[in-house]
DNA sequence: GTTGAGCGTT
């Protein structure tokens, strides 16, 4: 006969009995079967304040000698206290879930940019729709040449829709906003994998860098970064809903933007891998963990995303506070460098809250990157996703619209 | 020092 463990979500609510295992512990995975994204238990204590239940390797332990008793215990989300109120989501996988996609941000491609727009011009015309928390202009490393588009992150989802509702005249130009790419595709997970797929990493990402601050989400059971580099990492958690949860998300990371999206799930079918191919340009190579291996890289032949369960459609991405951790970061590692006119690298500006505003200059000294850079990268890339550059096609339509071009 | 559809070196 098993025990079985009175849990609630709320402690003026009913509860719901959740069986343990032989040893009287009671899974995680048994727990988010019923309360999906919850991390832990805990319980009020005869003192009155609520106190927390021991935690270990995906497992809840008993208080005391193994018995749960008559206790109610109350669920525990990440981060988050249980009482999900209003749209405090953010940072909690299981009140996210219930979030639509008009209630996320997400970057934001900024398209047909003039060539002499700067980070502040952008700042400058895109600060009319609300704050902002990341700007990009993309450049060429060796020059510092504008590439003629860029990214912008919005603070809040209605600045956002404002945004990608109309056209844009910047600086005498035409400029479109949409939705990148890497969100296609969002809402067309293969699988309630528990791994998730970081892009975009930089090398400076350590594995307890990602630990960390994956941690926030729920517990972290692995954090595997490829050697040597290659620009993306994985992530297991040792529940599935809150990987699912992230997927297609954008994350500030040390100042930088990576995407997430599932992890190719490890298939018994020897065959699923070739017909998987390369990988999606954005998402996960096939890999293999016990053999540590990926499959080929290059041109994908499409990405497997039949039979998925599509309960999961956001878009979004997860402001929390990392700005203000980017912040402190960007200035520690001297990202803030004194200006070097006229020789700007392509930077990001973000908000960095009250006394970070706009007067910042983070500009930094040419050379820095392109020396690294020049001679080692004969491709635009290093991740094996393949060269978008002279691809016509192949990865569905852009939904551009025309843009008039002026000058 | 050119350009004008695209999808993010760090």
């Amino acid at each position: 006969m098993p025990q079985f463990v009175s849990v609630t979500e709320d402690e003026n609510e009913e509860s719901i009995e959740i069986p343990c295992e032989e040893d009287g512990t009671l899974l995680i995975s048994s727990l988010s079967a019923q309360f999906p994204g919850a991390c832990g238990l805990k319980y009020r204590s005869s003192s009155g304040g609520m106190r927390g239940v021991r935690l270990a390797n995906g497992k809840v332990h008993p208080p005391e000698d193994g018995q749960w008793g008559p206790t109610t215990y109350v669920v525990v989300f990440p981060k988050v206290d249980t009482k999900r109120k209003g749209d405090d989501a953010v940072g909690n996988p299981a009140a996210k879930m219930k979030r639509k996609d008009s209630e996320v941000t997400s970057d934001l491609i900024v398209l047909g940019l003039p060539y002499r727009s700067t980070e502040d011009d952008m700042k400058k015309y895109f600060s009319q729709f609300g704050d902002l928390n990341l700007i990009q202009v993309k450049r060429d490393p060796k020059t510092g040449a504008s590439k003629g588009f860029g990214f912008v992150r919005f603070a809040s989802a209605e600045s956002q829709a404002k945004c990608l509702s109309q056209r844009h005249m910047i600086d005498g130009r035409w400029c479109d906003v949409n939705l990148p790419n890497s969100n296609e595709g969002v809402g067309a997970q293969a699988a309630m994998s528990r791994k998730i797929f970081v892009a975009r990493c930089t090398e400076d990402m350590s594995i307890d860098d990602l630990r960390d601050y994956f941690s926030k989400f729920g517990e972290v059971v692995d954090v595997f970064i490829p050697k040597p580099f290659r620009s993306f990492a994985f992530v297991t958690f040792q529940d599935a809903h809150v990987a699912q949860s992230l997927c297609g998300e954008d994350h500030i990371i040390k100042g930088n933007s990576v995407h997430i999206s599932n992890a190719a799930p490890k298939q018994k079918d020897s065959h699923a891998a070739d017909r998987r191919g390369g990988g999606n340009a954005y998402g996960p190579p096939p890999y293999d963990r016990r053999s540590g291996a990926w499959g080929a890289h290059g041109r994908n032949t499409g990405h497997e995303i039949g039979g998925m369960d599509a309960n999961f459609n956001n878009i979004g991405m997860n402001v929390l506070s990392s700005a203000m951790l980017a912040a402190a970061q960007a200035v520690l590692s001297g990202q803030t460098a004194p200006t070097a006119p006229n020789s700007s690298t392509s930077e990001t500006y973000e908000n960095m809250g009250p006394g970070f505003g706009g007067t910042r200059d983070t500009r930094a000294p040419q050379g820095g990157y392109s020396a690294s850079w020049g001679d080692s990268h004969a491709s635009t890339n290093n991740t094996g996703y393949g060269d978008w550059s002279g691809h016509t096609g192949g990865y569905g339509p852009w939904g551009h619209q025309s843009r008039g071009g002026w000058n």
